[in-house]
RNA sequence: GCCCCCGUAGCUCAGCUGGAUAGAGCGGAAGCCUUCUAAGCUUUUGGUCGCAGGUUCGAGUCCUGCCGGGGGCGCCA
């Protein structure tokens, strides 16, 4: 039995009593009620509240309304025990046969497990990093790039239809003084004021040389354009070659030129007239954003006839739309915040709720400390640190998870030392070694003969209390994993696989809950129960390890 | 000055969107390998949940104020 189960069990037992007329309720039976799990032993293998929250409507007291539930959820199918408790709570005990079977439906669903329905139908555009194609990739892209990626892969599991979009800025100064960098760094010139410092540019300086030689002689003005465009593309194959050695896949990347060429941002801008949301001062273009509680207007073309970098934004976020995606989530960084205000205005200048359509996350910064030294990301002075470095000196693995398992609006502390330990201390490993090690009993379980039984597996026999234990973790993973979906906090995936990963343990180390046989024993009903519980505990392991993009390794 | 985020064990952080006696890992102390992977397990140490009010059956969680830390407030990109 799982929670779901559980909880329908109760709405059941609600709609009965009211039909029975036992009980009144004014707004109706609720579609589901609240299943915990309790912390305390002896509150039962599930606990519900839903007594506590019903009385008041019901016209009773939540331990009289709690009695009549518990009397009839007794009766109801795989519930063991019921009993009322403190002010109310109902602990519920399930059956040892209604529990067990929960191993067999996560064998039976398989990679599936996990996947729910919750947002299906949901179209979602997950735009995430967006960096500048002026430099390598650093410490703060390497968590949204993470976080994005795992949000994205949770999204798909939750059933929404979801596009993972990385936005490039390759339209602006920016360009020209990376290009204005790099022409410096082949003619041995000093770093333009406002340029790009740093080993990286001397390398591209070179790279791009021997990608067209010659490059460097030609007319200064012409030079700029050309050393641009080449630059341009070498940067951005190496962001992307990065990403995708770092298991983040994008299905597009949106150059913010294209979006020129097409004449979008024209349109964009008549169509904000025509809403009437814009109006001319001072020989600029505005956007009456404080109609929307922004607090400023903002500025869409500049006095001497340039757009703005909002105003790309504008056009992109409407392509966006146009593209058929119902909801926008943006990654950035904390030192963008300042824009939600202005994306939230924007969009409900363009006739959205930002509400439905717009979900801006905040993500907090990220210090990586080493030899209680942070290391310091600055582009300008030239000591960045890069995603490949940090990839290259922690593993792909280790710093993929240690990046996940925090919430995006808690500012982060890494320790180098602490991350690249390859041991217990390293919840990564933790998890991949509890995985690897139910890849092993399977097969020292296939290597006796052992074969996964089908319709003769008796649930019953899961009877040891960490039996049940184990089976109440696995049967946890589809709401966690929804959970995580609808708040956008991949996080909780791992916090869960590391508490499963410790049942798991605790239930292998325990001596009455052997899953193989001893010495020349047969292989008992009892060993192939436990095989199923295996089974179903690696199926879960690798499932949410998948979620965050983390390999589930068969040995270690 | 205004806006956003954070404040929980010595350290790094969770806390299931208001539930029962606040948790994990690391660090410190002590144990457990002749049979499924010891990258594991067991025991132990450790708290004014920043402070003060409020909301209610019930607050680490929600509201208000204050204190402390970080970030942001361009016709930059």
């Amino acid at each position: 039995m799982t929670p779901a189960q559980l909880s329908a069990t109760i709405v059941d037992a609600l709609s009965t009593l009211v039909d029975q007329g036992a009980l009144t309720l004014p707004d109706g039976v609720p579609a589901e009620v609240t299943v915990e799990r309790p912390r305390q032993k002896g509150h039962g293998d599930y606990a519900t509240n839903v007594a506590l929250q019903l009385a008041k409507k019901a016209g009773t007291n939540p331990r009289a309304l709690g009695e009549l539930l518990a009397e009839r959820l007794r009766e109801a199918d795989g519930v063991g025990d019921v009993e009322v408790a403190g002010p109310g709570f109902l602990n519920v005990t399930v059956e040892a046969g209604a529990q067990g079977r929960v191993a067999a439906e996560v064998v039976a669903a398989g990679t599936a497990y996990g996947h729910t329905d919750t947002l299906a139908g949901q179209r979602i555009n997950v735009e995430f990093i967006s960096a500048n194609p002026t430099g390598p990739l650093h410490l703060g892209h390497t968590r949204w790039a993470v976080l994005g990626d795992a949000i994205g892969r949770v999204l798909s599991a939750a059933g929404a239809d979801v596009t993972r979009e990385f936005y490039i800025n390759d339209r602006g100064v920016q360009m020209t003084r990376f290009a204005e960098s790099i022409v410096a760094a082949a003619l041995g010139e000093p770093t333009p004021e406002d340029g790009y410092a740093g080993g990286y540019v001397e390398d591209l300086a070179r790279a791009v040389g021997e990608a067209q030689p010659g490059i460097f002689d030609l007319p200064a003005e012409e030079r700029v354009a050309a050393v641009r465009e080449v630059g341009y593309r070498l940067q951005l194959k190496d962001q992307q070659d990065q990403l995708e050695s770092f298991h983040t896949h994008f299905d597009v990347w949106f150059s913010e030129r294209s979006l020129h060429d097409g004449g979008r941002v024209p349109q964009t801008l008549q169509r904000l007239k025509d809403l009437g949301h814009v109006y001319e001062q001072d020989g600029a273009l505005w956007m009456r954003t404080t109609d929307f509680g922004d607090d400023k207007d903002r500025v869409l073309i500049k006095s001497d006839g340039e757009l703005t970098y909002f105003a790309s934004d504008t056009a992109y976020y409407l392509d966006k739309r146009g593209r058929g995606f119902d909801h926008c989530i943006y990654l950035l960084g904390a030192d963008h915040h300042g824009y939600v205000g202005r994306l939230r205005a924007m969009a409900a200048c363009v006739g959205d709720d930002p509400d439905r359509t717009l979900d801006v996350m905040i993500g907090q910064l990220v210090k990586i400390m080493r030899d209680g030294q942070e290391l310091k990301l600055s582009k300008r002075a030239g000591t960045i640190v890069t995603l490949q470095e940090l990839a290259e000196e922690i593993g792909v693995d280790a710093l993929r998870y240690s990046l996940a398992r925090y919430p995006a609006d808690s500012p982060l502390v890494l320790d180098v030392a602490e991350i690249t330990k390859a041991s217990n201390d390293n919840p990564v490993y933790y998890v991949q070694y509890a995985h690897a090690r139910t890849c092993r009993m399977v097969e020292n379980a296939t290597d006796l003969g052992m074969a996964l039984p089908g319709d003769d597996f008796d649930p019953s026999l899961l009877v040891h209390e960490r039996d049940g234990q184990l089976l109440r973790a696995l049967a946890e993973f589809p709401r966690v994993v929804a959970s995580a979906a609808e708040l956008r906090e991949p996080h909780r995936i791992a916090r869960y696989l590391e508490d499963t990963a410790s049942v798991f343990n605790k239930w292998y180390d325990t001596k009455e809950c052997r899953m193989l046989p001893q010495g020349d024993e047969p292989v008992t009903a009892t060993n192939l129960a436990r095989l199923v519980l295996v089974v179903a505990t690696r199926t879960v392991f690798a499932n949410g390890l998948g979620l965050l993009g983390v390999t589930a390794p068969e040995r270690m």
